[in-house]
DNA sequence: GTCTATATCATGATAGAC
DNA sequence: GTCTATCATGATATAGAC
């Protein structure tokens, strides 16, 4: 959907939703906010979701998938080991890019609640995922072509070589005295630096 | 302090006010928690501190401390890189794990807070430490006893590998599917796998 | 479907007795 | 210093007019 089309007001409140419980997670987002930017009234916009619990398991959902449906897939193919761990990067930071405050909420959000909440949302999706990784990891250090490595490390190693720098944002811009724009740049950058690392840690 | 002692009122709250804020970051945090979990009842909490923001001021400004007081040792000292490197990621790794809450709430307090916020607690203090940094990496990488790497991204890069795992602990206990007890030897595991990645990734 | 007005409830904060 | 009781505010949620 571009801008210019009209939104309905379902879309109006997604939209809205998503935008205030991404920055200010669960317990600081208020229905107030989520109104008026949606541009509708509290009366509405309960009308639409009967409470506020409701509307963050929708917006919530979505973002778990947003989080793991794009890393399942690469790491389910059967691409190269190396391929596969660009295309992780990539996709990776391209996701955190384009939805700066999606990890964060993620993350809190899976804190926030008992275990079996978390197990619900991911733990089905993610065993064969991994044991597939696991396998074409271990595959090609038989082969001698990367350095003996525990997968699960390896794995691990990435995705936080990717996320954190994000989540950390406003420490990041401090601690290497970054304006917003070479902070892009540094995450522009980051892209292929993450690249070479990991393939140089794993020469054998 | 030992837990047998006895604990002053002043330090019942400090020590209860750390628990929930680190749990529940401050929209989440609620007064009456504090007040319970310190023994003791509102009304004396509010006789402490008038407002829960100055609670909140006082035990965010511990939580920075710990998080930055450890590298700015380690990094302005004169050590040999490698040797900074591995003590960076031993003294912040034993921050981590005995602090697991830490983390994530000093960064996302920080991302509540306006930038001029941010600044204050960490500009100053940073700028020196971080040239410092830069320079011995520079060096090393002119004698060939390192790759050629841009010294802000190592940084982020070592920073990340660390904390990262400790902030999606929910998630990381899903993805490798973990117990506890589990988490705990992963954790330990990769204090030396970080270690060694970030050394085998330095290698000219 | 959309709005205004209101009910209900929880929380931070204060007042005052002891 | 510590407690109980209460206030004031603001947030979620509902009722009812249009």
């Amino acid at each position: 959907m571009t801008d210019k089309e009209v939104k309905s007001t379902e879309e109006k409140i997604i939209d809205a939703a998503e935008e205030v419980f991404h920055e200010k997670g669960y317990f600081g987002a208020r229905m107030r906010e989520i109104a008026d930017r949606a541009g509708i009234n509290k009366g509405l916009l309960h009308y639409y979701y009967k409470s506020k619990a409701k509307l963050f398991e929708s917006i919530f959902s979505v973002a778990k998938n947003k989080m793991i449906s794009r890393i399942q897939v690469i790491l389910e193919g059967d691409a190269p080991i190396q391929s596969k761990i660009d295309a992780l990067v990539d996709q990776y930071m391209d996701m955190v890019l384009k939805n700066p405050n999606l990890p964060r909420f993620v993350l809190n959000e899976l804190n926030n609640n008992a275990d079996d909440f978390v197990s619900k949302h991911f733990d089905e999706v993610v065993k064969l995922t991994f044991s597939n990784f696991q396998q074409a990891i271990q595959s090609e250090v038989d082969l001698g072509h990367l350095k003996p490595i525990d997968a699960r490390q390896l794995l691990v190693n990435i995705i936080s070589l990717v996320i954190f720098p994000v989540v950390a944002k406003p420490v990041l811009k401090s601690l290497v005295a970054l304006s917003e724009e070479e902070y892009q740049a540094f995450m522009e950058e980051r892209r292929q630096q993450v690249k070479a690392f990991v393939h140089d840690a794993l020469r054998p």
